[in-house]
DNA sequence: ATGCAGTGTGTAAACGGTTACACAAATGAC
DNA sequence: GTCATTTGTGTAACCGTTTACACACTGCAT
């Protein structure tokens, strides 16, 4: 019972055909006879054929395997973008291998082993792999990867983010608001993305002449959320929080309405990031600053088509963020 | 710069061995004179040698791909999970594929597809998949199947959860709280687990002389956890709603609170199950129905090293649920 | 009849590794 | 010094496809 998968060579025999022929019956454009490839498509469904895609791979130097470099998988503020680009890969054909590492060392080896595997594409979603680790490891095979660390390398397409004007309305509404001590609640230290959406609220205030109070460092989770939010009030007399992601600033919220009693908005305003679902349950209901993450899927298949069509160099693609209202700010 | 992977043969000219000698270079114990293995090794590192894995899964019959089938990635109930079973399979060299399809039809598709890349174990989450199609559709080749349904096979090993001593716990506790009658909110219509969870409660309360009073069907998400909660509290007089997961319990948390300005635990109660992380934050504090995620994917490793070990043929492995308290219940 | 384009099929060589087998050299026992 | 064993390496076949090339055949214009 544990039958081996039938080969190409024994369903040639079974069909009066040579291998040859059976490879062109599932080629949809190849010079074979429409009797033939009937006769063959028919003994194959009879006999569970299917051709053997690594065997294919081999030849065809072209893998159909995508490496998605992440995070982490639970985090929502990137689910909801690693559901929609698994549906859009698996819609062209193409396998999503997930590589996904808390730790920096074992992360540089996950990603040579997908290397090894010939991967057509990589995806880096997480901004804790350098881009120059990334095309170290991957260059010496074809593959494109798409990020969004802007690194001009003729292997990088990059998607830009920009959410500055967006950052300008949310604190435009807040200083109006008469929010006056401003404080930012960081994902992480050394990523990448994180200083730059800091940059953009940070460039907000200084237009109206203020800066912020103060800053912590979580890790994107609500548990780094809730504490460091309270830390921070204790420390500094704030009455604005913005977060890195939405999941921080719930915890943040908790925090502040558990542990120190403010309510948003009036006590204290608190600001997300990203516009997950989550951010907009009637639980949660937050000020954020949204990524539309479909458009940012679109983007992706983009770049991955382009490379897959062959056409020329890495490319780019810009992105603006924008404000979606709730009642914490 | 798009310069080609270089290869063993190539690297066996410039090493001035034979590319068998590369090839055992490669392999922990095989017959190789340690010189000529750090050798090897290090001329491979000036090169940016490394085995194409295609090639070796080819002849080793062995890919070292396991595909995992789940019904959605951003769904933070299976997400923990997923988490966690990528993390295990990665630390033994495996490289996960994700299937993730909503749809029927497409889904069958798609496990087809991982099929012909000779996948070494397929893990199904879903519940939404009937094993027997799994079966079918990768019966030819090598892999075991893990799954939550128990099916009599060969092929397939199972992991069985129970639930019903949790059950009768929680349903204890509400029913001396004071609580009479019950509505059940199930995840979905088809969904093989889905009953199960309901039989773990309604038997709970049968025991007690009890009867569910009115039932509901969502999707696991949290707007159709708040839209039949609305719709149950307005067509039936219910004090306590147990739903298929924790997701549609906030969501129902939360309709009832907004909607219906009923609190939790006195007006009405709530019951999630899966035990997410998410559900013990401050806001939501749920009372849920809670599987050890960490257990569970020590049982599904478990499964998928005694298939790698070649151990004889399926096996069966039954978890215990605990209860998990909140304030809504 | 002759030549030529077009069609359908088979043969054999890749693709990039692994490994059974063969064989030479080194080792050790007597 | 002989013989058996062990060790290290090369040769070649194989894993299951695809595809360049060759060839036979058809149909059609000359």
């Amino acid at each position: 019972m544990n039958k081996r998968r039938i080969t190409s060579k024994e369903l040639a025999k079974l069909a009066g055909v040579s291998s040859a022929t059976i490879s062109r019956a599932f080629s949809p454009d190849s010079r074979i006879g429409s009797a033939t490839r009937d006769r063959i498509l028919a003994v194959a469904r009879e006999y569970g054929y299917q051709p053997n895609a690594i065997a294919r791979s081999l030849n065809n130097q072209r893998s159909r395997l995508v490496a998605l470099v992440v995070n982490a998988i639970g985090n929502p503020c990137e689910a909801e973008e690693q559901q929609l680009l698994v549906h859009r890969l698996q819609a062209r054909q193409l396998l999503p291998i997930i590589l996904c590492c808390a730790d920096h060392d074992d992360r540089l080896q996950l990603m040579r082993l997908a290397s090894t595997y010939q991967v057509d594409h990589v995806v880096v979603f997480s901004d804790m792999v350098s881009m120059q680790d990334a095309v170290d490891i991957f260059h010496t095979t074809k593959p494109i990867i798409v990020s969004f660390e802007p690194l001009e390398n003729e292997k990088v397409s990059s998607i830009r983010i920009d959410g500055s004007a967006a950052a300008d309305e949310i604190i435009d509404k807040i200083v109006t608001d008469g929010k006056k001590r401003f404080a930012y609640l960081s994902g992480t230290k050394s990523s990448w993305i994180d200083k730059l959406r800091r940059k953009w609220f940070a460039d907000a205030l200084a237009r109206r002449g203020l800066t912020l109070q103060a800053e912590a460092f979580g890790d994107y989770g609500y548990d780094s959320g809730f504490k460091e939010a309270v830390l921070l009030l204790h420390r500094a007399k704030v009455d604005t929080i913005i977060c890195g992601n939405d999941v921080m600033a719930i915890g943040a919220r908790d925090a502040a309405r558990r542990v120190l009693g403010k309510n948003t908005p009036d006590d204290i305003a608190i600001v997300g990031q990203d516009g997950i679902a989550m951010a907009a349950w009637d639980c949660n209901d937050l000020t954020t600053l949204s990524l539309d993450h479909a458009a940012f899927i679109d983007a992706v298949m983009e770049l991955i088509e382009r490379h897959d069509a062959e056409l020329e160099g890495p490319h780019s693609i810009t992105l603006t963020c924008t404000a979606r209202w709730g009642s914490t700010a």
